[in-house]
DNA sequence: AACGGTAATATGTAGCTACATATTTTGTCA
DNA sequence: TGACAAAATATGTAGCTACATATTACCGTT
């Protein structure tokens, strides 16, 4: 791109990456101040500037003002992931998606949501379960709990066309969001609705969103094995 | 922060944010061009753009040259993730670490990993299964291929007192990282292993990364079970 | 030597201008 | 009507300046 004389910040980043890559700058060492950078390379600091905010930004250096900028002495590996609304997954994969409710009521939240949300006390909630299908076949089972304090709407919401997972994605923008995984082994109920082996190890997307502070909703994304999750970046 | 009478950037990114949440602009809603976001909070369009970015950036619009920005008009659960050294993953939660290699040895790379690389024929690489152990009891079993033509420093490594891990991810920075996390079921060498259940659920992380196409590792990280991954954003 | 205040310094941010680039829209000609 | 070229337009980027902010370094006092 912007090929010309004049570099742009990724050329910047990309050679001071290299630099990193070649060992010129090991684990802990300090860069040379931004100022320098641009002399040095002959572009503007503020070219140089957004350069490391990038570099900072995927963990390779790390940055403090008067301190200079440093290679991390112990890098993490960073990456973004991307989860797309499950009817949109199913459909770019190709397959047919299909939607099944499977029980929608009101109950007291249980311990494990009401520390999710980081409440004090528990409360009655939302409670929708419901499978997702991927040509027919049961493709992820999710059982969500919903505030209806949060959310009014829900009160008016049956979930039997619509995924409370996309009417939640596409109303009701978060603030924050807490994302975990893990595995569970199939109980007898869960291998009955995905059609598994009894004990089959699954993975459990397990997502929780606020709008500032006030819990909107948490969900446990119960997916069929097999099923694996990918970075895009 | 820069409470005064400027506006911070942030400032304005929260503004527009608070105006997607109270549902002003709506899914797929093309919003004002920044210059006229700009005059309407009294701040320089260099200020907006650099919101819209980070709107951008975090999933929530779309920007197109000449097309404007719009909300995304199916939002993705974007979120950023965080995978330190195990040594310090397992520090850092209190414990003591320890480290143990079971098997280091050259064979030809399988199918599985050859995949992963994206390669187009098997080729001998250097395979190291070591287990990583918190407070003595073990936490994560790694079962690493690496590529000895890109990192030829490993074949003077015995990995017997530092991992694998550490040494990679301190010494060969990479330029394309692929992860990928699903669950498995003990097989009767992982049970033992790892000292579970045979048949219990656990979460894999995979890890492939390439320098510039070449590539450097691929590790399939098996934990134990009750292990969970967290975001931290 | 310990403490505390002040100066020095590197990054962070806001504003401005100018131009680049991608895309849509418009206009013209066959 | 269709195809293609040209104009219009919104975002993207680079450079500059000025000032804010955090943190270290220094120095004088006790």
């Amino acid at each position: 791109m912007t090929s010309d004389s004049r570099l742009s910040w990724r050329d910047v980043r990309d050679r001071i990456h290299e630099h990193i890559l070649t060992g010129r700058y090991g684990p802990g060492d300090r860069l040379p101040r931004d100022a320098d950078i641009a002399e040095e390379l002959g572009c503007a600091r503020s070219t140089v500037q957004r350069a490391m905010q990038d570099l900072s930004d995927s963990g390779l250096v790390e940055r403090r003002r008067k301190g200079g900028t440093r290679v991390r002495a112990e890098p993490v590996t960073r990456a973004t992931l991307d989860i797309p609304i499950t009817r949109r997954e199913v459909e770019q994969s190709g397959a047919r998606y299909g939607y099944q409710l499977i029980r929608r009521r009101m109950a007291p939240a249980p311990r494990g949501v009401v520390a999710a949300f980081g409440l004090g006390a528990s409360r009655p909630m939302l409670r929708v379960e419901a499978l997702h299908l991927s040509d027919g076949r049961p493709y992820i089972f999710e059982d969500r709990w919903i505030c209806p304090e949060t959310s009014p709407e829900v009160n008016d919401l049956d979930f039997t066309e619509e995924s409370a997972n996309e009417w939640l994605v596409l109303n009701k923008p978060y603030t924050r969001l807490d994302l975990r995984f893990y595995a569970v082994s199939a109980n007898p109920r869960l291998s009955d609705l995905l059609e598994t082996e009894p004990g089959a190890a699954l993975l459990v997307i397990e997502r929780t969103t606020w709008v500032d502070d006030a819990p909107i909703t948490t969900v446990k994304a119960i997916t069929t094995p097999g099923y694996q999750l990918l970075t895009g970046s």
